[in-house]
DNA sequence: TCTCCCTATGCTCATACTGAGCATATTTAT
DNA sequence: ATAAATATGCTCAGTATGAGCATAGGGAGA
């Protein structure tokens, strides 16, 4: 039994996710867990640091799991441990960074609904759904496909990133799928058009743990403050919006997102502005370490009793 | 290197959370990942099904980690998975069922704070505050205190199960820690009085993935409804309630309550009221299988333009 | 039988938050 | 000077939330 470690790395430059790639932007920095490392993030850091020289901050565990496709091949079984790195060091010089919209295209709606869900696919997975063995389950693999790819009425979902690419993996849309199996899921499927611009694949399930990846950083960043992990030490109200934004892959309304700074006082004015670009210069922001350390425990709510 | 599954198996009856031990209520089940097991969940439900007899229904995985305490001997390493399991189904005749808050008296606060915080954990804490090095990180151990405990007017949060576990492991107030280092963690410790009440303590990390599935569970409860994987078809909203009160050890105020569940939507009048008891009848309700399944998808929010 | 007690359920009201849009300020480019 | 671009402030209606009051419908005991 091996475990392997693996990192999504990501970063945000000029309000676009960055996710650090390696083997011509097809992989994830990994490597397998060793009787030498401390403790898994030990080992997980000394695996980026070694394949990136990139330093690793701010980190959390995503998700475990058995890679079925590589099991039983001799006996031998691959347990896979994946985290969610975030950084703001940038040096221009590094390579491997690459949006990460280049490997799910259909999920940046900062400029409207991508014309791919409606031209592509939405007919194609319209096709799987109607290729379903019976009515009730046509009818369960419809609803799916709204719900995820906010068709039918259905609202666009942006946290919905990994069931979006899980449909996209079973209807065998997805150049991942296919090497496992080579016949076509459906009989429609070989008449549909050229799928191939369905983002930028990876190797094994790593295009799978870069989109869990998105779906924990998409939710994360409404209940905890880990977008300043991601920002300089000071930075405008706008910068901080196009960071949220990249990460959303949806438009903000500019006010009532600067509100909502200022009421939950999670950043204070520095007293400086920008000087460069064009407009009125913008104030400089810093984050409020004090607040940090409350909010970054702050829960939800339930309608409590005598409070 | 093997690899352990551990799970969480999580029950309510009469309001009460209770969780399923071995081993005279200090293990969860539990076993390795074998060859044999076509996936992780599947091994677990295996494991679970043969230890306890007991069916495993709503599954989510919790956190893996690499048990530090026995690494290294003889090279030898463990991985430990662990994943939380909901169920209603309680015969009566099963045993191994165990209030959680039999291991964690301290969170429960249905009925006010536990006097149990104010008369020995928060002194104890203090006196583990005070035997910081230096005065910055007794200052910084001051307010994690806090904040965990809800004390110098922080309010009680009762999401920080995990956090509040680890406070106590930390200042080795809790046996698990003192089997691991002997010795005090600070000089005070030993002049303090009898903490054998801190709960019932388990074997290896055991209790602290317990912890980590009750924090898990009252984040969910907020925004997920997972309440129905633990409650019988129909029920009344005072059952409903009172599960999740049980869960969230804390009282909730009943009319806005009701309210809320209205005006979600999620569950429905079936016709019928229940007959036993003192009191107005209560209607039964049952869940709307509709809306769970859009609802269970529905995620936070963020100020969207133009939408 | 009648009254009290208990639980269920309905309603109100002030306050806070949210979505949406209008208006004004301060720059640079032409 | 004027236009264009960006920053920032303010309003207003609709909705959600916290808290409490009031009424309904049952059983138990005087």
């Amino acid at each position: 039994m091996t475990v392997d470690l693996i990192a999504v790395l990501v970063a945000v430059q000029a309000g676009t996710p960055l996710v650090m790639t390696l083997d011509r932007e097809r992989a994830l920095p990994s490597g397998p867990f060793a009787l030498g490392h401390r403790s898994l993030q030990s080992g997980l850091r000394a695996w980026v640091e070694q394949q990136t020289h990139h330093p690793l901050g701010y980190v959390e565990q995503l998700y475990t799991f058995a890679d079925k496709d590589r099991a039983g091949e001799g006996g031998a079984r691959t347990i896979s441990i994946s985290y969610l790195g975030l950084t703001r060091a940038l040096s221009d010089a590094e390579s491997g960074w690459c949006s990460w919209y280049a490997y799910f295209p259909w999920e940046d709606h900062r400029a409207g609904p991508p014309p791919l869900i409606a031209a592509q696919i939405a007919p194609a997975l319209s096709g799987w759904a109607q290729s379903a063995p019976d009515p009730a389950e046509q009818a369960a693999r419809r609803q799916r496909v709204a719900i995820a790819f906010g068709l039918d009425g259905q609202p666009w979902n942006e946290e919905l990133a990994l069931q979006r690419y899980e449909l996209l993996y079973e209807a065998a849309l997805v150049p991942e799928r296919r090497h496992v199996d080579t016949a076509p899921a459906f009989a429609g499927l070989a008449g549909l058009a050229d799928l191939a611009d369905l983002g930028r694949p990876m190797i094994g399930d790593h295009r799978r743990i870069l989109a869990t990846a998105i779906a924990r950083l998409r939710a994360k960043i409404k209940y905890r403050p880990v977008v300043f992990e991601l920002l300089p030490p000071t930075f405008t109200l706008l910068q901080l919006q196009r960071c949220v934004e990249g990460l959303a892959g949806r438009t903000l309304h500019k006010q009532n997102f600067r509100r909502l700074m200022e009421q939950q006082e999670l950043v204070e004015e520095t007293g400086a502005t920008t000087a460069e670009g064009i407009g009125r210069p913008a104030k400089l922001f810093r984050f409020r370490a004090a607040v940090l350390a409350e909010r970054a425990v702050a829960g939800t709510k339930l309608p409590l009793a005598r409070s």
